[in-house]
DNA sequence: CTGAAAGCGCTTACAG
DNA sequence: CTGAAAGCGCTTACAG
């Protein structure tokens, strides 16, 4: 590996002004700047990121610690993160599996010096298990349920979107609408399902709510639905507090025979990119994935540029109702049919309903 | 933030004993080892990982460089790299869009000294684009077209898995078989579409080819099919070069009124996760995409591990035939239903025929 | 078993 | 405009 020694004797010159010449330092001559440069190229140097980083203290680098990486949602998420970092001449230091305090302390620990600042998503946080970091380190939390001092939050209106489509529900006419709920102690499962009793009671049907357990993968929400189906009065719709459980649901109905939306209706939260081709289509609450890496990403970068004066904020991402046929929802005939050719097509406009 | 120094004048040692103490050097008197343990957990040391990566010439980090971050594929890629990485004690950094030679070498540059070496994928790559990286750092490709002199190469049995599909095709007697390409001068899709060609040839329908142009998305898929259905000879099956394609392909035969597979039949390549879950579930050429991640990553472990010894392997995971209802295979009952509840029935187990 | 010292590859005041 | 020198936070022979 050739050093900024080596570029430097071979051009005759010092360390100093290889540096110089490679920072864009305006405090070098034309003729120096070429020179070096042209040598540089030849050898093939470039500047070693670790000694870098040591003595200017900055690593161009975000940290981002996820639960997990499998599946289309945690995949948008970095996604929107990368775009952005990588559109502010960040790198990205991803770690996944994180579901304790300890993971995400010894995370933190093993990336101390390698990175700027951390995005850390981490929905099952509590007020007990708020992590111990170093103050002053730029942190994000993503889907956190509480606000804690020193840290940058993003939610997701999990309740308002929830809510929504539990009533969308109850206009169509469902008196007896099931939930399968989320990850117990996740708290946008919990919100989820607030959101669910909540509309429920507004509609004066608190004690008609029926909940079953879940636990956001497509397996759970297949067994829930089944579950459902052998319970004597059955559920004539089923709202799963994610689109995953929502598909394992499809499944399970299709089993049984059952169709959807006519015999149950089938609505889901989250509108993974693959929610559009399910058949039928999935009726869901969408969040904008990738825009909520994106803001998380921006609100770091925010923090990292002024440690000092950054002010910490909690910020909700809306969400929108998006009706396609698995509630049953009447669909325009003008949107239901989408005649022309060409991407547009591909992804007939869904009903959306601004929440 | 704290340092070594902080710690070896609080305990009262000297850094290096700090150092041992940290790095588990059998060389430290337990009462110290203790004692230092205990005030660096105290003063919530951690070493800074840009220090340690200087003097020990390691990052404990691999760099990811792929052509884009988006769907299910890079993000199986990427959970297998993950997960293997994560396993052996290894960071991830990873960067995405990369789409030329100039941007893995810049790619590279960036993230000198800051990993121990680097998973590129990029099919695109040929003979005159073999990115000029330093000798003897450790690179794997992926989906490379070629084995270039000091690279470990996999890649996954496109040729075959194609051949091995149009051939089924065939045998369900289909004769006018249509392929949706992928990306021009893409080697995945090169090599899809020679299996496709050879099929086609080996029964004496060479000629019958009929090839239309995607790139590898939905909205591709879609714009080829709707083309195929405008042509005074329709196909009677159509084979996606990939997944993606193959679901535009079915939004489109849907929106047209047809039936798949009774009047068309839809074949895939990949077995994205999804591709179970539509409707008709796709048949499909199966690869298992997080274990290409994960050979990626042994092999690259193992060449950072003995960068002198290591030798250079070329290799090709297999593929396999999974046949659902959207190429019209005839499912054997016992198979198609899945009465049983759980995760099991949650994938009832297409027919698989091993290549 | 412990410490003093050199050095990893850079950047940046400080002189000149 | 350029260079000598200090120093970022560690690790590791080398002495003792």
């Amino acid at each position: 590996m050739i050093t900024i020694k080596d570029v430097a004797r071979a051009a005759g010159v010092s360390v100093a002004t290889v540096s110089r010449v490679h920072n864009g330092s305006a405090l070098v001559k034309e003729a120096t700047r070429r020179r070096v440069g042209e040598i540089a190229a030849r050898l093939g140097y470039s500047p070693h990121g670790a000694a870098r980083s040591l003595i200017t203290s900055r690593t161009n680098t975000l940290g981002v610690l996820l639960p997990d990486l499998y599946g289309e949602f945690f995949s948008e998420v970095i996604r929107g993160i990368d775009q952005t970092a990588q559109g502010h001449g960040y790198h990205l230091l991803v770690s996944s599996s994180h579901d304790d305090r300890s993971a995400v302390e010894a995370s933190f620990r093993s990336m101390r010096g390698r990175v700027d600042g951390l995005i850390v998503m981490w929905p099952e946080m509590d007020q007990t298990t708020v992590p111990n970091l170093p103050a002053r380190f730029p942190v994000v939390l993503l889907s956190a349920p509480l606000k804690p001092d020193g840290f940058d939050v993003i939610t997701v209106a999990n309740f308002e979107g929830a809510y929504a489509m539990v009533c969308h529900l109850l206009d169509l006419g469902h008196q007896r609408i099931a939930i399968i709920k989320g990850v117990e102690g996740n708290a946008d499962a919990a919100e989820r399902l607030r959101g669910y009793r909540g509309a429920l009671a507004s509609a004066g049907l608190f004690s008609a709510a029926i909940e079953v357990a879940g636990n956001f993968n497509e397996a759970s929400g297949f067994r829930a639905a089944t579950e459902l189906l052998r319970r004597e009065v059955r559920p004539t719709a089923i709202f799963a507090a994610n689109d995953a459980m929502a598909i394992g649901a499809l499944s399970a109905l299709r089993e049984a025979g059952l169709r959807v939306p006519d015999d149950v209706a089938v609505a889901g939260f989250d509108d993974i990119p693959m929610a559009r081709y399910l058949d039928p289509a999935l009726s869901t609450v969408h969040v904008d994935i990738s825009a909520l890496g994106e803001h998380a990403t921006l609100r770091l970068l925010a923090a990292v540029r002024d440690k000092e004066k950054h002010e910490h904020r909690a910020e909700t991402l809306p969400t929108t109702l998006v009706l396609r046929r698995s509630c049953g929802a009447a669909v325009p005939a003008s949107l239901a049919t989408a005649p022309t050719a060409g991407p547009a097509a591909l992804h007939p406009p869904p009903l959306v309903r601004h929440i």
